[in-house]
RNA sequence: GGCGACAUAGCCAAGUGGUAAGGCAUGGGUCUGCAACACCCUGAUCACCAGUUCAAAUCUGGUUGUCGCCUCCA
């Protein structure tokens, strides 16, 4: 499997540290609201990259952490008049609700920044010792220019930054470019005990501590949104290689940004909107097939038009395995093995299969590997019918299952038992088209319409979904 | 100012050297009592210019345009 890694900005191909084993570590989100749309891009991207790996075989150690102690966190628990936890405890919790829908599976572990306090003040000593921080009233500072290898990631000149730089200089730093790793309390803040006093840690420490902690020293693959990459990327690589003394991660994967009419979400833009609001508006599947019908690493722009065109989409695939469901629920397919013409169709899907798996393979190209999907839909909406073999029609609706299911996406529909009044009016109809009074089977039909009924008139028998 | 990305049909979007995947939408047709679903048919020479090559959307240089990072941010 090839990687595009921004450390090399090249495709790589990926060898884990360990044999069948991959461990992940992707940047979470602060928790002080709901997530907004562009928030779920990197957990739908890095979910699919985890579930891939899992249908390869790999044993995946999934970590993601919480910021759960932040500048805007306090800002709403004091607009609140709440304590912090109680905001970031909250969001957490709606954070998982939003994940659940999008169908994101939980990480292996999901550290909170405020739980690991003590290691992180670990590491700031560690980092003194070495001669990579210092310590000016209680505030640590990270000695940017004590890393050589500084800018590696983003790629970015040390004099460049400084001399463009638009901080305020602080009169302590040594250095403009020294960023913080433990920050004094204010009132009204959440504070910790430390060797510097009472504070807190900056944002950067964090992520390196409970990458090292979970994962190990080194791990394989460290991922996020691209705007990450500088600083908090690049500050987190000068923290754990100058603590550690090895390689922090071997892969660097970045998602590009989900715009809103062809500009990056802001808030002060007003152009956001959270994950909560669209799922109420689309299907959360919808949500992510419109994800994953780009590329991760191409920027992806997000309109309501857009937004019917994927819904558009997926239904095809829905409706293609529903049909499938449908024939092997009529009980009339033809029992045994499968025709020749059959053995050579699965030939065919086969073949695509390899699409997939290539397209997946090359950086997660996840639009090709839909594309692949799309053809194995092709062939079975045209070769399944009620003179197909069971065994042929099984085998289709479980291919075509299993490849959106790396996805994460759900294409088959739960089992739904009508009530007795539906089907009441369903065999009603029927008799009325037998006695050719369509007015009363029409008359039927829109009934069950304005219910959220749709029937499906098939040789098989009436088929009928929720719209 | 520094760094980087992108530019493929009405729309979305694959494709990095050998004569353009897939989806949505549109139009025509088949199926259907009608409809829905499905199926068949229908569309681009790849921003522009120059070059390398037997051969370029795909490599090189330039032009134009769009966007991102350099500040909390997925």
């Amino acid at each position: 499997m090839k990687i595009y890694n921004t450390l090399t900005q090249k495709k790589e191909e990926f060898v884990p540290i360990e044999e069948g084993k991959v461990g992940i570590y992707v940047c979470g989100p602060t928790v002080y609201n709901y997530i907004h749309i562009g928030n779920a891009r990197p957990a739908i991207v890095f979910d699919t990259l985890r579930r891939y790996f899992e249908y390869k075989g790999y044993q995946v150690n999934y970590v993601s952490n919480f910021t759960d102690v932040d500048d805007k966190i306090i800002n709403k628990a004091n607009e609140e008049g709440v304590h912090a936890s109680e905001i970031s405890e909250r969001y957490i919790k709606e954070f998982r609700i939003d994940m659940e829908a999008l169908n994101v599976k939980e990480a292996s572990c999901h550290p909170k920044a405020t739980e690991e306090i003590d290691d992180m003040i670990q590491m700031i000593e560690t980092l003194i010792k070495k001669g990579h921080a210092y310590e000016k009233n209680g505030t640590v500072y990270y000695k940017t220019r004590s890393f050589k290898e500084y800018g590696k990631l983003s790629k970015k000149n040390i004099d460049d930054l400084e001399a463009g730089s638009r901080i305020a200089v602080s009169d302590e730093k040594e250095d403009p470019m020294d960023f913080v790793l433990w920050k004094p309390k204010k009132d009204g803040e959440p504070y910790w005990k430390s060797p510097w006093g009472d504070g807190r840690p900056g944002w950067h420490i964090e992520c390196s501590v409970m990458s090292a902690k979970y994962l190990g020293d080194e791990i394989d693959i460290h991922a996020g949104g691209e705007d990450l990459i500088f600083p908090h990327h690049e500050n987190e690589i000068a923290q754990s290689e100058a603590a550690s003394g090895k390689t922090f991660a071997r892969y660097w994967m970045h998602n590009a940004f989900l715009n809103i009419d062809n500009k990056k979400m802001s808030k002060s833009a007003g152009n956001f909107f959270t994950v909560r609001d669209i799922c109420q508006q689309y299907p959360p599947q919808v949500v992510r097939f419109f994800m994953l019908n780009a590329h991760y690493r191409s920027p992806l722009n997000f309109s309501r038009e857009l937004m019917e065109a994927a819904s558009n989409s997926l239904t095809r695939i829905i409706t293609s395995v529903g049909q499938l469901d449908f024939l092997l629920k009529a009980g009339t397919l033809k029992e045994g093995s499968q025709s020749l013409e059959e053995v050579e169709l699965t030939k065919e899907v086969e073949e695509l299969q390899k699409k997939f798996n290539n397209s997946m393979d090359d950086d997660l190209n996840t639009a090709d590997a839909i594309a692949a999907i799309f053809e194995i839909v092709k062939l079975a909406n045209t070769h399944c019918n009620g003179d197909s073999s069971e065994a042929f029609v099984q085998y289709m609706m479980d291919k075509i299952t299993m490849l959106c299911d790396i996805l994460g996406l759900i294409v088959r529909q739960e089992e739904e038992l009508l009530d007795e009044d539906i089907e009441n009016l369903i065999e009603e109809r029927q008799m009325a088209r037998k006695n050719r009074d369509f007015a009363r089977a029409d008359e039927i039909r829109d009934q069950l319409l304005n219910r959220g009924i749709v029937l499906e008139d098939t040789r098989e028998g009436v088929r009928w979904k929720r719209v």
